[in-house]
DNA sequence: TTGACAAATGCAAACTACTTGCATATACTA
DNA sequence: TAGTATATGCAAGTAGTTTGCATTTGTCAA
C-alpha cells in the first residue's frame, strides 16, 4: 500500500502536480482488486467528497498511463479500464456471465515473447493477454 | 478463398440471407491480410460501386460475429476490427510505430489453459493476445 | 512567505464508435 | 409468383473520450 506521502513523491518524480484529485484517484485504484473504468473511479471520487468531471479524469489517467503509473486495460467492454502498474506482469480471467475479475498472478509469456522477437525480428514492448470463459460460481 | 457460391452457402447455413452486402464484405474479409475496421470495410465496398451504411455494416459484423463467422479483434484502437474466423488460433504483432499488423500462426496459450482450468477451476471459452512494439521497418 | 508561472481543473461543446426505431425494400419459401 | 420474415437506409440517439478556454491551484525561486 502506498502512503500519501510516497505517492506525492511518486508524482513529483514523473513531473506531474500533486492534485487532491490525482491523490485521490492513485489511493483509489491502490485499493481496489479489479481493473477501474472512468465511471467507476467518478463515482468512488464522489464517495470520498471529491467533486470532480470525467474530463479530469480521463486526463489524469491518461497522464498516468503515459508516464507509466497505471496500465490501460481493454476488456472488450467498450471502454478502458485502468490498474496500477506494478512490476508483476499479470493478467485476467473474465466471467462472461457474471462480469467477475480474477488475477492470474504469473505470466507464462516470456519465453515465447523471446522465441517471437528472433523469429519475426519484431522488438516486443507490452502484449496483453485475456481469458474470457465461465467463473466457479456461473458454470452450473 | 471462399468462392461467392460457397459464400451463400455458409450464409444459409447459419440462417442469415445472402445479400449483395453481405457477400461483398466477407469477400473482403476473405482477401484482407489485416483484420478491417467498419471504416475500412465501408470505403472497400464503396470502391466496389456498393453504397451501403455504417448502420448496415455494423449489423452485419454483429450478426457475422455472434454466428462464429468473424471475429471481432481488439487492438486498443478505441474501435473494433473484424476478420474471418478460421480454425488456427492465431495472434497479431500490432507495430506501434507505423500500425502495421503481423500474424503469429500458431497460438501456444493452449497448454497454459488447461493448467488456468485446473488450477483456477475457471472455464476458459476464449483468450486475446495481442503484441505490441516495434516492426522490423521501425527499429532504427 | 509570497508572487509568478506553468500546469491542472471545470464546464461546455465536439467528436467518434456504435446502436436503435421505423418505414421501405429485398431474399427466400411455399 | 406472392407472402413473409428479414435486411436495409436514414435519422436520431447513446456512450466513451477529447478539446478549447477561462479560471484555479501547486510549486519553486526570491
Amino acid at each position: 500500500m502506498i502512503s500519501i506521502h510516497n505517492c506525492k513523491d511518486e508524482l513529483k518524480n514523473i513531473n506531474l502536480k500533486a492534485t487532491p484529485a490525482r491523490l485521490a484517484v492513485l489511493n483509489i485504484l491502490e485499493k481496489s482488486v479489479t481493473p477501474l473504468d472512468i465511471s467507476h473511479i467518478f463515482s468512488l471520487l464522489n464517495k470520498k467528497g471529491l467533486k470532480t468531471d470525467f474530463a479530469t479524469i480521463f486526463r489524469t489517467m491518461n497522464s498516468f498511463t503515459e508516464k507509466g503509473l497505471t496500465k490501460q486495460i481493454n476488456l472488450n467492454e467498450g471502454k478502458a479500464r485502468y490498474e496500477i502498474s506494478r512490476n508483476d506482469n499479470h493478467h485476467h480471467l473474465i466471467c462472461q456471465n457474471c462480469g467477475s475479475i480474477e488475477d492470474i498472478s504469473d505470466c507464462p509469456i516470456d519465453a515465447l515473447e523471446k522465441e517471437i522477437q528472433e523469429k519475426k525480428k519484431f522488438i516486443i514492448k507490452t502484449h496483453s493477454l485475456e481469458f474470457f470463459g465461465l467463473c466457479k460460481n456461473c458454470q452450473s
